[in-house]
DNA sequence: GATTGTATTTTGAATAGTCAAATTGTTTTC
DNA sequence: GAAAACAATTTGACTATTCAAAATACAATC
């Protein structure tokens, strides 16, 4: 019943309203879907249609418990499949998210269970983003980004938010994986600039607008 | 451009084409896909018309050279993925065929690669079915089956065709997996029996048309 | 050679998903 | 509070795939 198309409508639902709380726009899912905005008018009334979100005309859409039921599930394929690829595989883990689009709609509960053994029941990805569990359950725990944390701290690298391939390739070549100790040595709020050190003792800078991508913890 | 519905036609032209040589008809092909034969007639001329194969009218299709590589590629995808599922996620090796049946759409020639390594480089899937190479050569090594072989000869089972959970099942149960040792010890053709002894002393009855679906060559 | 049976093809309609373009609502801004 | 700007919705059309049912071709039988 649910295709991929629809998979992917709730999927995309559940991710953007993470950060924009609450009601998502059609044009934000219009964009993260890549169609146009009519496309996504179209196919959230359809989905309403099926109960699978609440459709407040003009406002925009929400999940409800059976559409994040979905979404919670094709989330959980996703990342299971990136984790796979990475750590059996061997593959780059800048270059798995696009992969994992593909097979999320493919695999069986069947097939994930013994992947999710494989791999040790792994509670977050490669890209540090959490892992649903066979229930349903979303780990929502909420971290500062390098734009907004405390300077001269000791930090952690959690979580890259983005998935594109330049960005996470930038990250790698400035070796930004996660669990990297980090320390912000300065911001320029107007120049729109971040510095930092890395435990290598490596200085670099970057745009805040890509330090925001970046979550942070304070290292233990 | 080929989308998994064009996939899973020429994947079947391409099955059905072995047995029954040359021209497969529509009715076979309808059959196979688990459509009416007026949608297989459609879909048929849209592949001529792609140029992917060659429909001559009331007769049959066959598979263009560009019509076969697609074939031998999905084909490919598929017996590598059942090997994977068996040798590495240690899943039954009876209930594989419909997990490979979806994923051999959805995975990319970059992790099909990885896997194939992973794998060893395997020459036959878990059912003894022969994994076309990256290159899109098949192996067609033609093999007698347990119906038509000589007997009291001793045997090796090299494969099994026929893709239906049942039958694996069946075979699985009485032991007739690929390298298991056999030999026949009558046939029955009025009764459509074939009696047979394994290398373990047990003996077993079944009709001909199973065994007919049991490949195997002389044990060495 | 007319009749019957079977396989194939054609036709018309349905569904899922999409876009382009026109329309309608809702906010800003002056 | 009218005009401009922007976001959301509606409409009509298109593609891919399917089915049901009618039409056609071919082969087999009497």
């Amino acid at each position: 019943m649910a295709t991929s198309t629809v998979e992917d409508y709730l999927k995309q639902i559940l991710l953007l309203s993470e950060d924009a709380d609450e009601l998502v726009s059609m044009g934000a899912l219009a964009t993260a879907l890549e169609v146009v905005p009519g496309t996504a008018t179209t196919m959230v009334k359809a989905l309403a249609a099926n109960g699978l979100v609440d459709h407040h005309l003009r406002h925009g859409v929400q999940l409800t418990a059976a559409g994040q039921r979905v979404a919670l599930g094709v989330l959980r394929r996703h990342r299971l499949i990136e984790t796979f690829l990475v750590d059996v595989l061997k593959m780059d883990w800048t270059e798995v998210h696009p992969e994992a689009e593909r097979l999320e709609h493919a695999i069986s509960d069947a097939v994930l269970d013994r992947l999710d053994a494989l791999l040790g029941y792994p509670a977050a990805d490669p890209h540090g983003d959490p892992i649903p569990t066979r229930q349903g359950k979303l780990d929502s725990q909420v971290y500062a980004t390098l734009a907004t944390c405390i300077v001269a701290k000791p930090l952690r690298i959690v979580r890259l938010t983005e998935q594109s391939g330049e960005f996470l390739q930038f990250a790698e070549q400035n070796g930004l994986r996660p669990d990297t100790r980090v320390r912000v040595t300065g911001r320029n709020l107007p120049a729109g600039l971040l510095t930092l050190k890395k435990s290598s003792g490596r200085a670099l800078t970057l745009s805040l607008a890509a330090a925001g991508n970046i979550l942070v913890a304070p290292a233990k």
